[in-house]
DNA sequence: AGCTGCATGTAACCTGTTACATGATTAT
DNA sequence: ATAATCATGTAACAGGTTACATGCAGCT
């Protein structure tokens, strides 16, 4: 099975949901596209690993909740303690920095603007969701054994690290404007310069 | 084109390299096989976007030194403009701290401990690397036109947000501990208080 | 009247990985 | 001896995205 099948057992692990629902739950775990996530569920349910219940609903259609088996939690116990494989990251902000000395300034700044904006902006939405926890939890009331757990200790890593981010960027936003103050300076100086040799051609 | 040939431009527009070379480059901005460059590559060349050179050798094999066209430049320059789309992240760590609240301390633990041997390593390694681009170009001379400036942020970038995940690691490894004492503390007082019921027992 | 949310499914396509293929040189 | 590095390429497959398909309820 792939990854994507343990981040399924992972979520229905801890509460049972339809598909429509996965897609939203898998979204900061791991994100896949319903069209990926319904063709591996009847799979899975076919191998054992899941089981599900038909709903019926009059004002909605109907669904299928799928909860994890036995066999479903063996397996995803065994894969836990195996050693995860290196994490992908693929951003394209990564190659348009990498680029911005082909840009001018304006670009550059905007590129990095734009970066922070986002950035506080799901910072901000996090911070929401991490203090709901903590209000039905405690803040010390959550432990290792508790359903809450990883999922509380992953917001909080991300806002970390979001957190971290925004205050590169404007560690490079302050790069830039040191290099335009220098070169505005080193611009006068050279002004200067060239007064004085226009000066000592004078006066020479 | 994909993000792929953005890469790759991006890695060509700051110097000409072969197919074999680039593999390496692109393994921190956008990482791909070989298998899936050296057919971008050519199908780019034909679109005029990038240039080669047939370079011969006679202790190791051929290659092909490619170079970006004034085409591939102008089509690169107008890219970094537009605004990224949102970076994909995928780290099986996730879904294994998540489905931590079915494992034991131990398990729990090391999955932590590993994440943070394998961060110490790389932020070292990374480390190394922006000292040299220092030493080479010093610290401050590094400005926004230089074409090493975007990898010298980016490794910056990377470093600071791995050092932040091992902060969050340790923290993440005191939140077990303390959990630990607590449950500690609480045997001892159901323990005491056995005691105290089994004495009032005895008594009454 | 048109959009969003609920809910499931399939088909076509693009992206990315693994494996096959070749072959000389250099280091362990 | 065996593995790693240099160097390019293709074929088969797995993983992931976009588009097609349906239909009702509630909101603007």
């Amino acid at each position: 099975m792939n990854t994507l099948g343990y981040a399924i057992l992972s979520s229905l692990g801890r509460n049972p949901c339809s598909g429509y629902q996965l897609v939203r739950y898998l979204e900061v775990l791991w994100p896949a596209k319903h069209s990926q996530i319904y063709p591996l569920l009847t799979k899975m349910e076919k191998n054992g690993l899941l089981e599900f219940e038909h709903i019926e609903q009059t004002s909605k259609p109907d669904k299928k909740i799928y909860s994890i088996t036995e066999k479903g939690r063996e397996t995803l116990e065994k894969w836990v303690t195996e050693l995860p494989s290196d994490p992908i990251i693929r951003d394209e902000f990564f190659i348009k920095i990498y680029s911005i000395w082909l840009s001018n300034e304006e670009n550059a700044k905007k590129l990095i603007q734009d970066r922070i904006s986002k950035l506080e902006q799901t910072v901000a939405l996090r911070e929401e969701n991490i203090a709901k926890i903590e209000q039905a939890h405690g803040k010390n009331g959550l432990e290792m054994t508790s359903k809450h757990f990883g999922g509380y200790i992953l917001f909080n890593r991300r806002n970390r690290l979001d957190e971290e981010e925004i205050s590169w960027c404007k560690w490079v936003l302050n790069l830039i404007e040191k290099a335009k103050l220098n070169n505005l300076l080193l611009g006068i100086m050279v002004g200067k310069l060239n007064i004085i040799i226009q000066d000592t051609t004078l006066i020479y």
